[in-house]
DNA sequence: ATAATAGATGTTAACGTTGAGATAATGCCG
DNA sequence: CGGCATTATCTCAACGTTAACATCTATTAT
């Protein structure tokens, strides 16, 4: 690979120009600036992050560690790696175990701190490793991508509350009265939305459990809870849950004869994937993963610029779409 | 940040004799690597990759290269990430634009080719970018994860053919012999898959064609041909097509009073996660995700390690893995 | 005309690490 | 007990880049 010295050396003129040439920092004549440039044109120079980021005393690398392999997470990794690059950034990635998130990131640490990266973006699904960014965060700037905000840490999280709380008025405004929430994984914050909504709204709080149960059940379990709404006395007209329930409670309603979303509309929470292929195709809540990899990457990038430098830290939700298919 | 020197002065020693303790490289007492161990704690030294990277003049660090935001790629990114881990790699990510691959992978080779990274994985959804590849191949390491192999790069992809031979061998061995073969996006490889298995088990060959629709309308389209293929005078017995197309052909056999895997089986293809929460769920081929990953980065590894360094590329085609749910 | 200013270039020294080579101390063999 | 290998340590230079400072020339202001 060719170095300052070889387009030096071709161009005849001292390393130090030559760098400024290629920095644009002036104080260079045009005709030396357009040799410089034709030369490193013609022996293909690129210059070494490397030794820039070694004498500049900082790297142009941030570091993004996602806990778990969720498929969403790739639209945010490319959200943040997009708005890196608009700052002269790179993107590097580290995955935590699912299992293990705590030991795993206490493991990757030492890796990421010789990388000695810019700014660390964490995605979390998980509350185990927020202590260990607390401390993080003194050496180097941190974002966190959370499940709710934490008061002294930079946050951004996605509005899950005001998401469910949105569908149900949503679901108000189309006459349905008795609209239940389906309790599943991780959805504390959802049913928190769900009953500011009831309440309000003065209609009656419906909550069903779904046993939490592994992804791979979770579609039976689906199906079972959909017959036994529909056998209620007084059944309901909505339900708000998450996509995967809401693939089992389309096919239970089905084979139940209850025609969604005549008889019950259903709006599932994710926009997963398949939301758009099940049948009828699924009214959800649209995760904003793409926007979420944006605003983290602009946080970190506000404290790595010096802008909000000792700032205190902020937490940001980031609203959740509805998306309005045929199941509601 | 602590560095060598740090250390050295902290310890009395040189700065070459705490190097040596720390990379445990040797001639060192065991009392002085004590000391260094302890120290380096105490004053949480990491040394500086930037530094180490620039002095042995390689990178530890690979960089991927992701032609598409697809969501298995996190499956293949974190796979990748895993093995370059063991090497004592770190890992940096690209993207391209789906839509212009080309412009935007040769807007990124600048930026790579700083970074200057020990070796490249390129997930290339199309072959735009082959030409591309072949060039740099000569600069720095480059395994491609591709549709096809490509003689003259070191490459891996998914055995597309072979999977749907397999799925279409699985359907005979269970008595169908009317099987349709359901075209879609990018469904060439698998299209030879089928022709090879019905030539072989001298069973009618039976191809429709979607139209290529975008992914929002192949639900739709699914459903209509679910309709046609129903309509046959004699209708056939099993589908074989893309996990999108048959979301589709699942509703619209249901509509239709067709019953899957009764009156006609349905095989998918790719295991997305709509499958498993399909109604019935889908059996279908699954894109071995992790697999490919692991392979394209010990392919890498065994070229940056300098044990394949001037070998002839390698084309490795990884088995796919029939799912077996309840569609067929 | 002369000093002050700005522009263009060069020289030197670092950034943190490691490899090559030098030096000193220890152990072993004949 | 001298010679040689081995172990433990140190010194120096280099990786490729850039910041600080120095130098020289051309221009402008007084």
């Amino acid at each position: 690979m060719a170095t300052l010295k070889d387009i030096a050396r071709a161009t005849g003129l001292s390393m130090n120009t030559v760098s400024r040439a290629i920095r644009g920092s002036g104080y260079v004549s045009r005709q030396t600036a357009e040799l410089v440039l034709k030369t490193v044109r013609e022996l293909d120079y690129h210059p070494n992050r490397a030794a820039q980021d070694l004498r500049r005393r900082k790297s142009t690398q941030i570091t993004v560690v996602a806990e778990s392999y969720d498929y969403l997470h790739i639209e945010k990794l490319a959200a943040i790696k997009e708005y890196a690059a608009e700052c002269g950034y790179t993107m590097g990635v580290h995955f935590t175990s699912e299992d293990y998130p705590q030991s795993t990131f206490n493991a990757l640490l030492p890796d990421i701190l010789e990388q000695n990266p810019a700014g660390l973006i964490i995605i979390a699904s998980s509350g185990f490793i927020i202590g260990k960014v607390r401390e993080l965060c003194r050496k180097i700037p941190c974002v966190m991508i959370t499940f709710n905000g934490v008061p002294d840490i930079d946050c951004v999280y996605i509005d899950r509350a005001g998401g469910v709380y949105d569908a149900i008025r949503y679901l108000y405004g189309k006459g349905r009265r008795r609209i239940v929430f389906c309790e599943t994984f991780r959805a504390r914050n959802r049913k928190l939305g769900y009953q500011r909504a009831v309440r309000e709204l003065g209609i009656p709080e419906l909550i069903v459990s779904g046993t939490m149960k592994p992804l791979s059940e979770i579609r039976r379990e689906g199906e079972q809870i959909a017959k036994i709404l529909a056998s209620w006395d007084n059944p309901p007209d909505a339900v708000q849950t998450s996509d995967y329930m809401a693939s089992g409670l389309l096919a239970g309603f089905a084979a139940a004869g209850v025609e969604v979303p005549r008889d019950v509309s259903v709006i599932g929470f994710d926009d997963r994937e398949l939301a758009g292929m099940l049948n009828p195709p699924l009214t959800t809540l649209a995760q904003p993963s793409a926007e979420v990899g944006k605003v983290s990457a602009q946080m970190l990038f506000e404290r790595i610029g010096g802008v909000r430098k000792d700032g205190p830290p902020e937490n940001i939700p980031v609203p959740m779409r509805l998306v309005v298919r045929n199941s509601a």
